[in-house]
DNA sequence: CTCATTAGTAACCATTTGGTAAAGTTTAAA
DNA sequence: TTTAAACTTTACCAAATGGTTACTAATGAG
């Protein structure tokens, strides 16, 4: 049975769920970054990705370092693996029906 | 490249970001179930389901049909696959991560 | 040292979210 | 036919979100 009350399900998946969180995250693939950069492609100011980015640490995907003035940001991938563990289980109901779903049409097929 | 600006991909992850709602998706896992149903476990009132399971209608996850005078709720499994090709991109990344670092763990026993 | 850059912090704002209560509406059942 | 169950709809509320501006702090360059 998998844990439905994990607590860092709910911040890694509402993390996930906004658009402008899931760029930052195709930009960290590249490498550290900074905030501003991560900031610029959105247009939004670096307060308002100062929150995103706090979104995504809060939920473990990212961690940074300090380096002179410049935060750098990165990307910590094996955060995803609690949700990647819940997504899989319900993939797995998935193909159960779709297994169900073909059997069902060669039943027909039988007719 | 994979899209990160599919609308859906908000409305499935920030869906599945709350636990009543993925205990919701668990519940319905095994068949039909009434509103009545899935709301009576959270102790929320039925209003209050109603909203989560329009949530997770928008997102795709859930649809009903009406029977009698109980509206019955069944899992639209088919709606996470956008969710897991996402996920599974950012696997691929961790995995490759993975990799360097044996690499370097190998090397670093080379010396 | 000074000054421009860059990040952090605080206060604010509108909207959304997750919940409620209360008043309908259907429909099953006594 | 009356009652009650199972929703629906509406209005409301507090808190969180996603954004802003403005101010402060640190630091790198000249």
């Amino acid at each position: 049975m998998v844990q439905f009350n994990n607590p860092s399900l709910d911040l890694v998946f509402s993390a996930l769920g906004d658009p402008t969180r899931r760029a930052m995250l195709a930009t960290l693939r590249a490498g550290e970054t900074s905030m501003g950069v991560l900031a610029e492609p959105h247009g939004i100011t670096l307060a308002g990705a100062a929150k995103h980015i706090e979104v995504l640490t809060r939920a473990g995907l990212v961690t940074h370092r300090k380096v002179g003035r410049t935060r750098l940001c990165r990307l910590e991938p094996g955060a995803l693996k609690s949700a990647t563990e819940w997504i899989q289980w319900h993939e797995a109901f998935w193909h159960e029906r779709m297994d169900s779903l073909e059997q069902a049409l060669e039943e027909m097929q039988d007719d």
